[in-house]
Order: C-alpha cells, then structure tokens, then sequence
DNA sequence: TATAGGATTTGCT
DNA sequence: GCAAATCCTATAA
C-alpha cells in the first residue's frame, strides 16, 4: 500500500469509462468534451499518459482538411470503421492519434494534440529523449511518443479493456482538472480549411502544442 | 517501381 | 523565425 504504482492503480479505478453512444456524435462535440479527460497506454514496460487539454475534429462533410475528404484508402481505413476505435496515421515520419466518431462509413474524428503529462514521466522522457516536461507530450506526434503508441494501435477498440494497451476514461469527479475556458482556434498545419476553427483548447494549460498567443505558422 | 508531399518536430540563427 | 530531417502513403506509370 502507499506506493505510487498503487496509487497510479487507485485513481484509475474509480475512473468512468465511456459508452459508444459518446462517441456516435458530431466530432466537434466529441472534441471539446474530451478536453479534461485522461488518455493512457500501459505496456509491459510501464503506464504512461496524461490529461488531454488540446483536440481537433474532422468532419467528413465540408471539410477539405479531413483525411477522409477523398475517400477510404489502405491508410485511412480505421477513420471509416467504429466510433470509439483508434485511427492513428503518419506523417512526416511521426505517428498522430486520432478517436473515430459518428459511426461506420463516415469518416470523421478527433486528433488529440496535447496532455498535461501526468503517468509515468520518466518512461515518457526515456521514450522522447528528453526531460523537458513542456517538451513530452505537447503535439500529436509528440504524445504518441511518450506514450509508446504507433501504427500497431490503428483500428484498436478504445472500449474493449483487455483488447488493447490504449486507455481513455472520464476523470473521478474529485480529481476534475480545473478546466478553464476552452477556446476554438484555426487547426494546427493544415493546408485547407484553414477558415473552420475546429482546434479546441483548455485555454489555462500550459501544455499546449502551440501558445494561444503565437502567430500562426505559415502553412 | 518511382516520385511527390504531408493533421510534425527539431535545431540553429 | 526558418528550414532541414524524416519516412510512410497515395498516385501514376
């Protein structure tokens, strides 16, 4: 008793999983209610995550930015499968994480972007190379990193403990990050749609992929 | 089989 | 702030 692994144990089952109904929804919806909750992976070599404070929908009407905008490929598969499940891609020789929404045959989701770290640190940092708490988990390629997950992941039922090493529950209400306002921003890289402001974060958190405040990048 | 490009990250200036 | 590094994926031949 006492240790932090039990502990690490202890918070974890009192969280509230999420039913696929949650998921069955407009993915900005999705996106935004996500902020604040807990995203982990546990693998033989240990647990790591954190709390999700940036998002991004992508809708599969409308919305050129979407990956699914021309159709289901070898690689976009997962994003046209379940709600709930995983859709992870690469780009630029990184790994991002997505949540399917709505339901088969859709194509859209959400991208998560960034945590506040909060499991398993010192695994994150032997993952990423780095010590820099700012520097584990703030982008979507980053956290992926930390977090062990990769193509492996693509497809994975986020609902169905025990099939998969990827977590994702509500936090127990006494231990509800204090959420802040969230804001919607233009999405982060895309090179269309860059009038729809689908990025939505916990605007207090200091973990953010990119500071409120930042000129946007030219893309 | 070859080629271009991307929902990124990093290091250097 | 800018550009290089990185490699998988889609597309065309």
């Amino acid at each position: 008793m006492g240790t932090m692994a039990e502990h690490e144990r202890d918070e974890r089952d009192a969280l509230r999983p999420f039913h696929r109904r949650f998921f069955q929804r407009d993915p900005r919806s999705v996106a935004r209610e996500l902020l604040g909750c807990w995203l982990w992976t546990e693998t033989i070599e240990g647990l790591t995550g954190g709390v999700i404070v940036e998002t991004e929908a992508y809708l599969a009407e409308g919305d050129s930015a979407c990956h699914a905008a021309r159709g289901e490929t070898r690689g976009n598969r997962a994003m046209f499968g379940p709600s709930g499940h995983a859709y992870v891609y690469v780009i630029h020789a990184r790994h991002c994480f997505n949540i399917v929404t709505e339901g088969i045959g859709i194509g859209s989701a959400v991208l998560i972007r960034a945590l506040e770290p909060r499991w398993g640190c010192s695994l994150m940092e032997q993952r990423r190379g780095r010590t820099n708490a700012k520097e584990l988990t703030s982008g979507p390629a980053r956290l992926c990193e930390a977090l062990g997950i990769t193509r492996d992941h693509d497809g994975r039922d986020l609902l169905a403990p025990g099939t998969t090493d990827l977590g994702l529950a509500k936090p127990p209400s006494h231990q509800r990050l204090e959420l802040g306002p969230i804001l919607s921003t233009p999405r982060i890289g895309v090179t269309s749609a860059h009038e729809l402001e689908y990025r939505y974060v916990l605007a207090g958190s200091r973990y953010l992929s990119r500071s409120l405040t930042a000129k946007p990048r030219k893309q």
